[in-house]
DNA sequence: CTAAACTGCTCTCGTTTTGCAACTGGTTGT
DNA sequence: ACAACCAGTTGCAAAACGAGAGCAGTTTAG
């Protein structure tokens, strides 16, 4: 199975790998949503992806460097699968894509909050969200800053929101 | 038709609408390599892209207001596709990715020496660019900086190369 | 004036990808 | 022992993809 490339055109080549459907929702779920194991990224995605292609979709995240994978030490079936570095400096074209999605399409509320942080926090607030990365899924100590971590930041953001949502009705 | 979004987050949404292998290739061509014209796109894509396809995706990009279109009067056949603002603003997108793919895939040099300039360049390179864009598709003039502009600076680039390569053989 | 080349597509048809749903073989908790 | 949970795999129909030919009208070269 000889894999072709169509051009060596950076953004060709990046397309090929993470430029479908279901790819980059993967890292994003690993990214904001902490999912590690199969089971997590299968229930816990808001699309609501199949089985079948998230295991394909896992297996060229692993051919491509992108994502790795462990044994879970307290559950023999369980795997654990992370973020590699070349995996988190997806973040900015996340961020890039969110902050687009966010000004131009019919985005929700709830799920629109992170994006809008992550936009206005810029390439700084970027790179310390991926140090934090780095500490979850590398294992790579990081200098503790004062006050909460920008994924708390972001998750709070958006569970505030989802409560004042609930009590309207 | 009813278009059925899979959730209403802003990575996801962004995916529904350019999240395939060829949408960003066309705008990528229209912002790096001006090309306005069916037969532009058709023929002068590195990757060779088939006609039906370029159809179907002007056509989205078009009902999703990321590109325009016009008459060209100069030929009763030809019209000339610009991108719009919104379209324009996908320019960050792309340099991410482009700097992505630039550090982590199998770039060739001509291809890669625009990534590598414009992921150098950063959010004021990019700024600047997306002014002359502006000015080329949707006719609004920007103050004139002295020098080449960020358009010429990467077209040279690309050409010095290409012209150093040749002569080594 | 005529013919060749060019224009923006559309059509056909075989191949590939997608995605739902059921299923497998094993592990864990009660 | 048994239900619930684990990471996937398999079968199949539908949709999307993609190469190539074709088309009607326009412009250009001789």
């Amino acid at each position: 199975m000889i894999e072709q490339k169509r051009s060596g055109c950076p953004i060709n080549l990046t397309l090929e790998v993470v430029g479908d459907k279901w790819s980059l929702l993967i890292v994003r779920d690993m990214m904001f949503g902490n999912r590690r194991h199969f089971r997590e990224l299968l229930t816990k995605s808001e699309e609501g992806i199949s089985s079948n292609i998230l295991a394909d979709r896992l297996k060229t995240l692993l051919d491509q460097g992108i994502v790795t994978w462990a044994d879970d030490p307290s559950h023999k079936q369980k795997g654990i699968y992370s973020l590699s570095e070349q995996g988190i400096e997806l973040l900015p074209v996340l961020a890039q894509m969110a902050g687009w999605g966010f000004k131009y399409l019919d985005v929700t509320e709830e799920l629109g909050i992170r994006a809008k942080l992550l936009s206005e926090g810029g390439p700084r607030m970027w790179a310390e969200f991926m140090d934090e990365l780095r500490e979850t899924h590398l294992g790579i100590r990081r200098k503790r800053k004062a006050g909460p971590s920008v994924g708390e930041r972001l998750q709070a953001a958006y569970e505030k929101v989802v409560a004042r949502k609930a009590k309207q009705g």
